[in-house]
RNA sequence: GGGCGGUUAGCUCAGUUGGUUAGAGCGCCUGCCUUACAAGCAGGAUGUCGGGGGUUCAAGUCCCUCACCGCCCACCA
């Protein structure tokens, strides 16, 4: 044990050691049970899988320190404890990264075709794909290594299978044509949530149409519509007005003709009536374009109108468009502006503000556009996964995020799960060429499953991303191949304790979870043979969902801003612990977190402290071996007694570290990881270095025979200090491994301190009268080193002090403790003489409390000026507190309406302030003037 | 348009089911190399709890209202 530490704290020494060693060493593995296995009660945690093009970022290093936390907390409190790590497949994300490598290598993916590209992309993979694991890894995260997945495993590939089939065969999914939102860079439809909409300053163009009599011919009369994107003009098969507009009841029935397009393009559209046409709104007519528009879509339903697409998957104008075909959508819209102002037909354009949607992924514009997709039929599994949140199976924290939720699951609309990418899963369907009708297969057919022909194509768009992702809580843990071996994985982790994520991906992937689990897991039997209930369907018991971080002016980190903050820098900096610290500290729930590195300085000096602390007590060992003391670092973990008759320091600062594993652990079970952190804190820095570790020096002589005391005292100290470690170590775990280890002499009893057992709260360590007596030792000493300080004495020079201890029921206990302390006090003050007296004490050297009065005997008085600001301060305040408690207390109301031990609390209170304020009014009195 | 959150010390934030005179860290001021730690020790200053109204014996805490900041959902062409 006598180990040389250097004097200050450096994590970049120890650090990467450490991390290396919980991976190679497997220490947090958790295995598929085997029978009979009577470990603890799982807590399962899935890590949202990071996606493989990422790079970590704050949220990142946020979500995993509170996993890690979380998990190495449950696990060292005795439960089988796993989390399990893995890596999303992101399939625009990561193609677009690869097709941004191909473009600077002059190739594009359509020229290399499909095969050639995927293998890339697996090729990227390999080699880019694990620097975000990498990262965590580095972090400490207490993951099973030995689980870790890829979305695109064959495991996983089986189970999306599965889950299509299945649903597909329910009647769950349907091919068809409707409005998706279509990203014309990345070719290929998106999901509702995968739009962002940005506020845009755009126009209103105001377009006449000719109105066209019951011969065909134009009657020299307009209808003017209004347009955000005339070039949609092209594809319009209609001009709706609400029924009831009296401006228009004479066009009823009347046709238009479609300006700009000519020959075999050209065209006449009907006037429609719709009460979804809002009067108020433009002109009040609306031109109707239902494959480019998703509300006049529900129109051309309605109306029966045919749908023309006048755009290609790049968003530029097609064959339909006439002579506007191979345009951009935007260079179309200048051009046909252009050409309705010169044919007149340009009433106004109007500046409008509105929504602009832009893809998630490469921000383009995206466009709504009619096409063929695959969509889930959702209503169904919407309905369960209401269900779940509302019948308490799934608990949100914060609470109010199952508002949310809930508002959107109720208002959710089929999801588009086809994607128009190469790197993906592919749809397991086949298209006959012979009677074009689909095949959906488990395994891939070779024949039609309805006419029976061979000539089959398999379907080429993948599924969304987030299809597979929502099915991994099930995934993981083997379904759908559910075998004897893998089917207690199933049994045991199944459903995980807690998800814990941003709001972020609350529909993308919570959602999502949520539903497919419910639906999947219902129909896997509970081990004991019975059906499962949704209880134990969901994909999880607990969300806990945490705040965004930001920088330490409250901005988003964007990369555009460049205010990101590299936490691999921030780690490097001041040490892994010292950051995760900060990010635990700061995480009060509902709250974003402006990340400072002001704090962050805090919790490194923090990690100092504890480190010195450590040296401190290693020197100690050092001093009592050489003294012949035996200290055998075997015992160290034998765990915490109250012991009555030893100093009341240890005494009381057993009852403290009690008193903490409550709070800490009370804490952890909310998620509260603000307040776990800043009890630890307050407990190690505060109780335990500034008052306990300087206390303790006074027993700490190891000379021949003193040696009762010391004994005690240095087990003591070893005992609550490793327990200490325990206690911190989910929240520092590089920290309190390198310190474990150096306090059983590199020879632990177990492979980790994250192995080892968290302390348990005892009641038998509580000491009530060692936490009050030492309180009023604090007191005593605080006012002492007031008093000296306003009396200017020098920091060396000792003082005799007289104490009266004001009589009181528990007065006897105060004084006893005084008397009995005083080399204590000596220790923590510098005093000589100390003299009881029977007599209140009075003077300008003389500081009262509640309990006692103290003076420090000194020649010298208190600056005359600075005394009576203190003393008028203080009498502001007591007076202050008198008011409000003679206000209370005359008021009948609360005499008879309060609790008792209000009342009585406040009474006591008062008769104190009316004390102190007394003696205030009496010292400022006596005060000789300036 | 609908919904939600926030506003407490110079800064960043806590503040349990309403309960005695509102807290922490950082920063600031003063004094200290006290043999674990100057990334330290000791002491100190700092608040009309966003404004207004209400309920209550009692409001930072509950209700109403206004203001400002932020987020989510919807997408009326």
């Amino acid at each position: 044990m006598p180990h040389e530490l250097p004097k200050a704290y450096d994590p970049t020494a120890i650090e990467d050691h450490w991390a290396a060693y919980w991976v190679r060493e497997n220490l947090f593995a958790q295995p598929t049970p085997t029978a009979g296995d009577a470990s603890g009660e799982p807590f399962t945690i899935l890590l949202p899988p990071p996606n493989v093009t990422g790079r970590l970022h704050m949220g990142h290093m946020l979500n995993q320190t509170e996993m890690d936390i979380l998990t190495r907390w449950q696990r060292m409190s005795g439960r089988r404890a796993l989390w399990l790590p893995g890596t999303d497949h992101a399939g625009i994300a990561t193609q677009m990264m690869v097709e941004r490598q191909l473009a600077s290598e002059g190739k594009n993916r359509q020229e290399m075709g499909r095969e050639a590209f995927i293998d890339r992309v697996w090729e990227w993979k390999r080699h880019y794909g694990g620097a975000i694991l990498d990262q965590m890894k580095r972090l400490g995260a207490s993951v099973d290594w030995q689980r870790e997945y890829f979305t695109l495993d064959e495991r996983l590939s089986v189970a999306v299978r599965e889950a299509f089939v299945r649903l597909y065969e329910q009647d769950m999914i349907y091919r068809g044509a409707y409005i998706v939102n279509w990203c014309p860079r990345c070719q290929t439809a998106i999901s509702d949530l995968e739009v962002v909409y940005d506020e845009h300053k755009g126009h209103l163009w105001e377009i006449k149409y000719p109105v066209l009599g019951n011969d065909g011919q134009e009657t020299g009369e307009f209808l003017t519509i209004a347009t955000t994107r005339p070039e949609t003009m092209l594809g319009d098969v209609a001009v709706a007005i609400h029924p009831e507009d009296e401006r228009y009841l004479h066009l009823h029935g009347k046709k238009l003709k479609l300006p700009l397009l000519e020959g075999d393009k050209a065209r006449e559209i009907p006037i429609i009536l719709d009460d979804w046409v809002s009067r108020d709104f433009g002109t009040g007519a609306v031109k109707v374009t239902p494959a480019h528009d998703p509300n006049d879509f529900a129109l051309g339903q309605r109306h029966h109108l045919p749908s023309i697409n006048v755009m290609d998957d790049a968003a530029h104008i097609n064959a339909e468009g006439g002579k506007y075909a191979g345009l951009d959508r935007f260079a179309a819209r200048r051009r046909i502006v252009e050409d309705l102002e010169a044919l007149g037909l340009l009433v106004a354009v109007k500046d409008h503000t509105h929504n602009v949607g832009h893809c998630d992924r490469c921000k383009t514009v995206v466009e709504p556009r009619l096409s063929l997709q695959w969509f889930v039929k959702i209503q169904p599994l919407a309905d369960r996964a209401i269900a779940a949140v509302k019948d308490g199976h799934i608990k949100f924290t914060p609470e109010m995020y199952e508002k949310t939720y809930l508002n959107w699951m109720e208002n959710i609309h089929d999801w588009c799960i086809s994607r128009q990418l190469w790197w993906g899963h592919r749809i397991p369907a086949w298209h006959c060429s012979t009677c074009h009708k689909v095949t959906v297969a488990r395994v891939d057919p070779s024949a039609c499953a309805h006419c029976g022909a061979a000539m089959l194509t398999q379907e080429t768009d993948v599924l969304d991303t987030w299809f597979s992702s929502g099915l991994l809580p099930v995934s993981v843990f083997g379904w759908p191949n559910l075998t004897s071996e893998n089917i207690s994985d199933f049994d045991t982790f199944y459903p995980t304790s807690l998800l814990v994520t941003g709001f972020d991906i609350l529909f993308f992937w919570v959602a999502r979870m949520i539903m497919l689990g419910c639906w999947f897991a219902g129909d896997v039997p509970m081990s004991d043979g019975s059906a499962r209930d949704l209880k134990d369907s969901v994909p999880f018991r607990e969300v806990y969902i945490h705040a965004l971080v930001r920088d330490a002016n409250r901005e988003k980190m964007s990369k555009t801003k460049g205010n990101v903050i590299d936490p691999i820098e921030i780690v490097k900096q001041y040490g892994t612990d010292a950051v995760r610290f900060t990010l635990a500290a700061m995480a009060s729930p509902g709250t974003d977190i402006a990340f400072n590195v002001d704090r962050t300085e805090g919790y490194r000096a923090f990690a100092n402290k504890i480190w010195n602390a450590a040296r401190f007590l290693f020197m100690n060992v050092t001093r009592a071996r050489e003294a012949g003391f035996r200290i055998d670092s075997k015992n160290i973990s034998k765990g915490i007694t109250q012991d009555l008759s030893s100093p009341l320091e240890s005494q009381w600062i057993v009852h403290q570290f009690n008193l903490t594993i409550a709070l800490v652990n009370a804490a952890l079970e909310d998620y509260r990881f603000d307040e776990a952190a800043s009890y630890i804190y307050k407990f190690v820095w505060h109780n335990f270095c500034d008052w306990y570790l300087e206390g303790i020096k006074l027993r700490l002589t190891f000379d021949a025979d003193v040696s009762v005391d010391a004994n005690v005292s240095i087990h003591m100290l070893l005992a609550v200090f490793e327990g200490s470690l325990r206690l911190l170590s989910p929240f520092m775990p590089f920290l309190t491994e390198e310190l474990w280890w150096a306090l059983h002499e590199d020879n632990p009893p177990l492979k980790s301190i994250g192995l080892a057992r968290f302390p348990e709260f005892s009641s038998q360590l509580v000491n009530i009268r060692a936490e009050t007596t030492f309180s009023e030792i604090q007191d005593l000493v605080t006012s002492i080193r007031e008093l000296r300080k306003s009396l200017l004495i020098g920091d060396n020079e000792t003082t005799p002090v007289e104490i009266h201890v004001i009589t009181s029921p528990e007065s006897t206990n105060i004084e006893e403790a005084f008397r009995n302390n005083t080399d204590l006090l000596r220790r923590y003050v510098r005093i000589s003489d100390v003299n009881f007296k029977s007599a209140p004490l009075h003077g300008p050297q003389v500081r009262h409390t509640p309990n006692f009065d103290v003076a420090v005997v000194y020649e010298r008085t208190p600056d005359v000026h600075s005394e009576r600001e203190r003393l008028t301060k203080d009498i502001a305040k007591y007076e202050k507190g008198m008011a409000a408690a003679e206000r209370q207390l005359g008021n009948e109301g609360f005499v008879a309406k309060a609790p008792a031990h209000i009342v009585e609390g406040l009474k006591k209170q008062a008769a104190e302030t009316q004390l102190l304020l007394e003696k205030a009014r009496a010292a400022l009195a006596a005060l000789p003037p300036e």
